[in-house]
RNA sequence: CGGGGUGUGGCGCAGCUUGGUAGCGCAUUGCGUUUGGGACGCAAGGGCCGCAGGUUCAAAUCCUGUCACCCCGACCA
């Protein structure tokens, strides 16, 4: 039965609400898609609910097509699986919490990966029974610290997520390539623009990751790609590379100078320059060795301070550095600590003070720039001194490398010789080998071919499904309203009867009634009283890709198709209508 | 958690500086006119001005406190 907009539970807006900032959210609410119930919390409204539906639609296909199998767990659960894997207390403030009655302690999923892996345990343990890829669609619980652009962003969203359980890595690498070809097929009938970019595969377990990122400019998440050879990565991920170690036999020795007044990197430059010119070339913060010192908080609440050496011209990106030492968070270090460490002479830290073996024994990494043979000014550890010609390797070393310098676009690429560019996006897919992380911490093996226990090797695959809504519109929409790929639209024709001649609203019920018969799914505008203006309005802010306007034409027979996106308008005899309306939706969907 | 902002009919906003009968546009209801690009007229319904306390003859307006929401940042398998 066709849509009727007259008996629709739809209320379309004129203006755009206050609270909405990024087109989606505006575009969303102001077409009666969706309605803010609470900050990150949405009601999906008739029409906002047929194309979730569609996208799950479209999200099932695909999967069932790799030959993963649908199940759905619940969304409460109890905190047990999550105290077994540590991300009880390793999630935080992020879960949603809740006790029953007696007070045991409960959750709202933010993610299942030990409802999979323990469901799997109970029901599997053999090799034989594996390969396996199990998902589910479900509304996931996330309490985002700051929850934004609708449903973008929200502490309530639906989510795709399935993990592939294999004996081997082997298995893994094949059930890991099925699902990032089933995400390919899926994003390409989303219709939006994407990214596939290497990610971080987590501190622990994880050995091969990439998201799916949708660009856009109100993406947060930035990505760097390569023109030319193609490779693109999160920057959390991005890998720098490592200059080949040169030669230090012309270097002079290290020498400790007087630096009054330079604790910082400005102040340090403008000096060497006045007081110790060089004859080639000026300093500059690229000359100089930066070493910021953090805390990290350990998820058991420990704290350990962490020293990072960087070029001068960079800062420490928090992003890149969180990233690598997750699950420890990263505080600032203060002026207690300070007090705490007093080899650490602040704004004139040096290496001579850092490393494991260095007087105040904290551990020291260094940004990979800083290679074997490199020459550096740096702090001296005494209050207005920086040494120079302090030669990494000869004079110093620290106790690893990390990648937690920013990354800035002109930076050279990793896998050729060109140079990176930055870039927006909105993370719409993620797959990633977990490896046995959680199969470990719950004890998840099967019996091999030799009658020995092995832990199951697994991989995790999400699709935001509530969010791929908005981003579908932020990469579809114009100036007046949304335009839905056919295969997310709520309708594939939106009828107008634009008049007031009570024949145009039987036309338009009878040309509605033939195109289901076609197989066509239809919101008929049959309001009275409305204007045309109105209804033109209207549907271009719906944003139904075919519009069909039975009006002032029809006394002469003719109607007029509309295609949404291109504005393009054509007159068609209204016995050809259903013909042509079917041809058109039909050859559209087969190019998809 | 830091910074900025906003709370006034369903939605968007004005009024607050300078205290004195709560207003505008949209939406809604009725009647009439109108019908190809967000129509017009007349009439109507709907608001403890976020909440609490204070000052005052009198508070949407001034003071104190509090709560909520939005934006930027921090945070975010």
């Amino acid at each position: 039965m066709a849509l009727h907009m007259s008996s629709l539970f739809l209320r379309t807006l004129r203006e755009d609400p206050a609270d909405a900032e990024v087109p989606s959210h505006r575009l969303l609410v102001r077409a009666g898609y969706v309605r803010r119930v609470s900050p990150g919390v949405y009601t999906w409204l008739p029409l906002g609910l047929r194309v979730l539906r569609n996208v799950e639609k479209i999200v099932r296909e695909e999967m069932d097509a790799i030959g993963a199998q649908e199940l759905l767990f619940p969304a409460l659960l109890p905190k047990e699986p999550f105290e077994a894997t540590g991300r009880w207390t390793e999630y935080g403030d992020n879960i949603f919490r809740l006790q029953d009655r007696k007070g045991a302690d409960h959750l709202l999923g933010p993610t299942h990966e030990e409802m999979f892996t323990l469901t799997v345990k109970d029901l599997y343990s053999s090799y034989k029974d594996l390969p396996l890829s199990i998902y589910q669609i479900q509304t996931k619980y996330r309490d985002e610290a700051r929850p934004r652009a609708g449903v973008l962003r929200g502490r309530e969203f639906v989510m795709k997520d399935s993990y592939s359980f294999d004996v081997d890595a082997a298995g893994l690498d094949k059930s890991y390539q099925l699902h990032r070809e089933a995400y390919v097929r899926i994003f390409d009938r989303l219709g939006f623009h994407y990214v596939i970019v290497e990610a971080m595969a987590g501190a622990m377990g994880g050995s091969k990751s990439e998201e799916f990122l949708a660009t856009a400019e109100v993406g947060e998440d930035t990505y760097v790609h390569c023109t030319s050879c193609g490779y693109a990565a999160n920057v959390e991920a991005v890998r720098v590379p490592a200059p080949s170690p040169v030669g230090w036999e012309d270097v002079p020795a290290a020498h400790a100078e007087d630096t009054p007044d330079t604790p910082t990197i400005d102040t340090l430059v403008t000096h060497l320059n006045e007081r110790f010119p060089r004859d080639d070339r000026p300093w500059e913060a690229g000359d100089t060795l930066k070493n910021v010192v953090v805390t990290l908080v350990n998820p058991d609440g420990t704290r350990e301070p962490l020293a990072i050496g960087v070029p001068g011209d960079r800062e420490v990106d928090e992003k890149r550095l969180g990233a690598q030492v997750e699950p420890a968070e990263v505080e600032a270090f203060t002026e207690a600590d300070f007090a705490a460490n007093p080899a650490l002479v602040k704004g004139y830290i040096g290496p001579g003070a850092l490393g494991l073996e260095g007087s105040s024994g904290i551990r020291y990494l260094l940004d990979p720039r800083i290679a074997e043979g490199t020459r550096w000014v740096t702090g001296a550890d005494v209050a207005g001194q920086h040494v120079i010609d302090l030669v990494a390797g000869r004079d110093f070393s620290a106790d690893g490398t990390i990648e937690a310098a920013e990354v800035r676009p002109g930076d050279p690429c990793p896998t050729c010789d060109h140079t990176l560019s930055a870039a927006r996006g909105i993370e719409m897919g993620h797959v990633f080998q977990l490896g046995t992380k959680y199969a470990e911490a719950l004890d998840l093996k099967v019996l091999d071919q030799n009658g020995k226990l092995v832990t199951v090797v697994m991989g995790s695959y999400g699709v935001g499904v509530s969010r791929a809504v908005a981003c579908v519109v932020e990469g579809n929409h114009d100036e007046s309203g949304i335009i839905w790929p056919r295969e997310l639209a709520p309708a594939d024709v939106h009828v107008v009867a634009a008049g007031k001649d009570e024949a145009l609203f039987v036309k338009a019920e009878e040309i509605a009634r033939e195109l289901e018969v076609q197989g066509l799914s239809v919101l008929v505008d049959d309001r009275k009283g409305v204007s045309p203006g109105v209804k033109f309005k209207d549907s271009e802010l719906i944003g139904i890709p075919t519009i069909l306007v039975i009006g002032r034409g029809l006394a002469d027979g003719k109607v007029e198709i509309k295609d949404r996106r291109s504005g393009e308008r054509r007159e068609v005899a209204v016995d050809d209508a259903v013909a042509a309306l079917t041809a058109e939706v039909t050859a559209e969907v087969e190019r998809s």
